[in-house]
DNA sequence: ATATCTATCGCAAACGTTTGTGCAAACACT
DNA sequence: AGTGTTTGCACAAACGTTTGCGATAGATAT
């Protein structure tokens, strides 16, 4: 039996158990016919305190001024309709109110947010977060907001960061892939939303949006190239995960080897998680195996940092005795010895492209298919 | 004379201007009096498909079972006054029809967006990138999704930033001022809207709200007293810009001479924006004059280490003729010979501790005023 | 003076949710 | 059969905007 008293007849008997709302019994009073919840002492104080704890609306200063609310919305948006003077007499009440719009409700009515999303596997790596400097750059430019979910190279992260955002919080996404993305539902499920996206470096020729992408695989060839030029017959080559489905320099090296006339070498392409110990563990094994290595390819330059110092440590000549190349152009390869041959994939221009390209699409409301190829450059130093 | 025509009854005369609507003259009917604007063909053809580009909402659901809205709202948030057996056809209608809520809405009835804004100076240095990267893996946990603006060490920026920010757009702000902030009415205006702010790294005492930073006194006191330890007695110091408000580095510094009775020398302080010019030139400067300097300090790991790399280019030995000290622990350091003797500012653990700060704020509707220190550590290499 | 304009504003419907309350029917128990 | 109880749903009011359409009072032209 509840012992609920009804706030209307203050009577205890006669109240009966009608639902639950929010978790709480809710209760109705047969006497006088009205329904409610239990609620906590000095719950009426609230409901007068909400009113002044609110922003002012377009409401409080239609009231204020004792006129319409679509008059007050109509001045502050300068409309034509609206009089010089009472314009200014709004503009003039609603700063003094301290009236901000509400962005959800504009976003509501206007089917948009003017804001992107990213979704980039990692950026604490200036890699990632100089594309993301790229993206956020273009879109302040066009007084656009950036919403970045980082996906921690985990693919169920990427598909959950993907549903949150596709759901009215942004006008279009930018996306960088995950290493071990090699399925791309989750892409296809939201193409028919309305909502552009555009693929960015990471991008997968299963679907069809627009990409910007780096030419890796000629990255690649133009590495290993030359590297071959400096005399090079045994190359290493350090790839990441053996799931990357899009692992275009492993084509460029065979390319290069190929066009060279040398002959691949399975033993000397080996595929690591980007940990420290896995890396290692492969130039280790590769020095002492029997065909001595004369160069390292690292698809990553903070791979080839490691290795060039790894190297060092055991006082193996860079690069008379071994050549060491990585790939990317990151800062610390300009500041390690000998500094690091690499190549310069333009990870800022990337990011740009990208933005500028769904940005085009948003505004203009087409559908382009794009795909850009940002030139990279190879970057000969010390190391080579 | 408008040569407009009634579209009700095809007559063109009698037809008279009335006002402008979204930059498009707008007509009035005297025949049957009917407001119209001018539209261009096919108009009527855009409100057939407007409904069907739309994404499914609840009411399209509710149709489609022929009950309510409400009903279908419960039903897909469980509420238990909704039968099993509705509540599954719903869910399984719901799937069908491709359903997913919109958050706008969402947030505009429940006033929370579940996102944290984030303005930060820069997002592609490591220092702020890994504080940045500590507070979305905060945040992650929590649900909360992160909104991220940079204000390119720009005050205006951060400013402009702060006002998109604050409209309805968030639920709490994280903020790392910029180095040519020091006057804070910007924050204190929007103190009393209610949506927490919390300040991290760079933080003003001049505000009454919550902050995260790094005893950065203590920090360039530890830094010092140890350069002063290995022998140094002439320690340059590399500031950042003179307006930075907050410059605790200097007062570590000079705490550090007092106490081992070294006196003060002004022209071993320089104040240099961060371009590698003003560094270089500002080292030259000391390298040049009288009393011979043995130690440079500089407050940025990235400018110690264009310090080392053109000390050595003048065949400075480091650390037998100049010991070189950085602050804030970037990889770089790691990787510069001579390894750079530095203070780790525990970047990630700020962000970490500032996110989950403002997130129990958020959460617990509490105005918490908590300021929280978290403790570096010298991190002694071969540069000292 | 009359007819015709025009400038300026209000009304109300949308946008897609959540949620307090009302209410009929089903059920349970004398 | 009569009473008390519960279940399951619908109505409608919010949330804060934008905007198509009406409407009116004064201005202008005839």
């Amino acid at each position: 039996m509840p012992r609920a008293k009804c706030p209307k007849c203050q009577i205890t008997e006669r109240i009966l158990k009608s639902g639950i709302i929010r978790d709480k019994q809710r209760f109705y009073c047969k006497d006088c016919n009205y329904h409610f919840t239990l609620l906590h002492e000095g719950k009426k104080q609230k409901s007068e305190t909400k009113k002044n704890n609110r922003p002012t609306s377009l409401k409080d200063i239609a009231e204020a001024a004792g006129i319409s609310i679509s008059t007050v919305s109509r001045a502050l948006n300068n409309h034509p309709d609206i009089s010089l003077e009472t314009r200014n007499n709004i503009k003039q009440l609603a700063t003094s109110m301290d009236y901000h719009p509400n962005m959800l409700a504009q976003s509501l009515v206007n089917r948009s947010t003017h804001s992107l999303g990213v979704i980039i596997p990692n950026l604490e790596t200036t890699f990632f977060s100089s594309m993301l400097g790229g993206i956020q750059h273009v879109a302040a430019q066009s007084g656009y907001r950036v919403v970045i979910c980082q996906s921690d190279e985990n693919h169920m992260t990427e598909v959950a960061n993907l549903q949150a955002l596709m759901n009215n919080m942004i006008d279009g996404l930018l996306i960088c892939h995950t290493l071990y993305t090699n399925t791309f539902d989750h892409i296809k499920m939201q193409m028919n939303r309305g909502i552009p996206i555009v693929q960015f470096y990471r991008v997968s020729e299963a679907l069809d949006i627009p990409k910007i992408f780096s030419d890796d695989e000629n990255g690649a060839f133009q590495i290993t190239e030359h590297l071959i030029n400096k005399g090079c017959k045994k190359i290493a080559l350090l790839l990441g995960p053996k799931a990357l489905s899009i692992n275009k320099r492993l084509n460029g090296y065979l390319k290069a080897l190929k066009m060279h006339g040398i002959k691949k070498d399975e033993t000397l392409i080996k595929h690591v998680d980007f940990s420290y110990n896995a890396v290692i563990g492969a130039v280790d094994d590769w020095l002492n195996s029997e065909p001595e290595i004369d160069a390292i390819f690292s698809i990553s330059d903070k791979c080839a940092v490691q290795i060039i110092r790894h190297l060092k440590s055991k006082k193996i000549n860079i690069p008379q005795k071994i050549s060491v190349c990585g790939f990317g152009n990151e800062y610390t390869g300009e500041i390690v010895e000998p500094q690091l041959t690499t190549y310069d994939v333009k990870t800022r221009q990337i990011g740009e492209a990208a933005a500028k390209l769904l940005l085009e699409q948003i505004i203009d409301k087409k559908t382009k298919n794009e795909s850009i190829l940002i030139d990279g450059e190879i970057i000969i130093r010390e190391s080579t």
